[in-house]
DNA sequence: ATATAATCGGACCCGTGGTCCGTTTTCGAC
DNA sequence: GTCGAAAACGGACCACGGGTCCGATTATAT
């Protein structure tokens, strides 16, 4: 027999602050301005219930995203092609840093509130140790390209929730021409080997 | 004749200000925990002669980050080569971002406090608007290359104050490996027609 | 049914950006 | 030099959001 399982009402709470916050970090423009006690008043449930389960602000956030992350992950981890396994790298890369943008698109005001420094610097948050890890180890299996730690930050910062949101958000950018643009941009950067 | 200059000790508040906060986030590394109580009373002056003289936070951030930027709005607009004009387009990209990515290694902590988001986002910032428009501008001189405007996000993004803390701060990358890697990548950006 | 331990939840605390207004200083006019 | 108005001063004060605490509540084992 297991030690302890989580109590019911942990887990319910748990679900319906998470399914609370998704809620409204997506309804809601601004991401800053939706509140920890918003958050708990939405869910039906204490400030210090949503504490206890996620520690600080940070936390849910991690929480919320890593949730909406998971398919992606499966996509790249084990998926079909382009962006799974067994794709040749040019492809790949191109196919991985589209899905990132994508990722982005879909999920704007989490992606912004997320990489809001104030938490400590998005480069320290395993999510994005975990992207960078994979785009590096693609771009190290092409040839005639130094320096991939670097290229891998330099690709990624190009979709960076914030740039993302001002391009397709005050910009007006369309989706695709964004998409284009990215894929135009990282074949640049993928396609020469310099001096 | 001008109906009113300020008064004596507006400016003189005013300076003792800016070298106050000039002073504290040069020194403390978080840039966060330099209070604008903290400020106001190493410059020996009230909080409301802070906030009168600049609006906000944001405001003083501003005014600090402009003014240590004249020397290379100068550079650029007027100096001599590599960075003012009459440049060959693919050398003057070069050393541009070089010229920003030095800014930043030599001004982090206050790069990294103007670009936190809270403030709203850093491409409102009039700086950057400047700093981009510029780029796109020399970039639009190269035959072959499509989307400047984009390309100069992307590059300009690769030179994020947090992306440098992380490099040159917890990594410990030097600065010249730092600078050769960026160098080396924007040559890579610019150096080929794709498709 | 009862004991026990974990959870709940909202009152509370604290630090920070920002405001307010009585007091002090500057500066032109005489 | 003196005087009065206008501007600036500065620190007490406010609002608000993240995070904590602890008495009340509720799930679970026996």
């Amino acid at each position: 027999m297991p030690e302890h399982r989580s109590r019911r009402d942990a887990v319910r709470n748990r679900e319906a602050v998470l399914a609370a916050a998704d809620a409204l970090f997506s309804r809601r423009e601004r991401p800053e301005d939706v509140t920890m006690a918003d958050v708990a008043a939405a869910a039906g449930v204490g400030k210090g219930t949503l504490f206890r389960a996620f520690g600080d602000r940070a936390g849910l956030l991690r929480a919320l995203y890593e949730a909406r992350l998971v398919p992606f992950r499966e996509a790249v981890e084990s998926g079909p092609r382009p962006l799974g396994p067994g794709t040749a790298p040019r492809e790949r890369v191109l196919a991985l840093l589209d899905a990132v943008l994508c990722f982005k698109l879909d999920n704007r005001p989490l992606a912004l509130a997320l990489e809001e420094n104030g938490n400590g610097s998005p480069y320290r948050a395993e999510h994005y140790a975990w992207w960078h890890g994979l785009l590096r180890a693609v771009l190290e299996e092409m040839p005639g390209l130094a320096e991939p730690g670097f290229t891998a930050h330099a690709l990624l910062a190009a979709t960076r929730a914030d740039l993302v949101e001002h391009l397709a958000g005050q910009e007006g950018l369309p989706r695709e021409r964004l998409r284009a643009q990215l894929a135009e941009f990282t074949t640049r950067v993928i396609s020469s080997a310099p001096r």
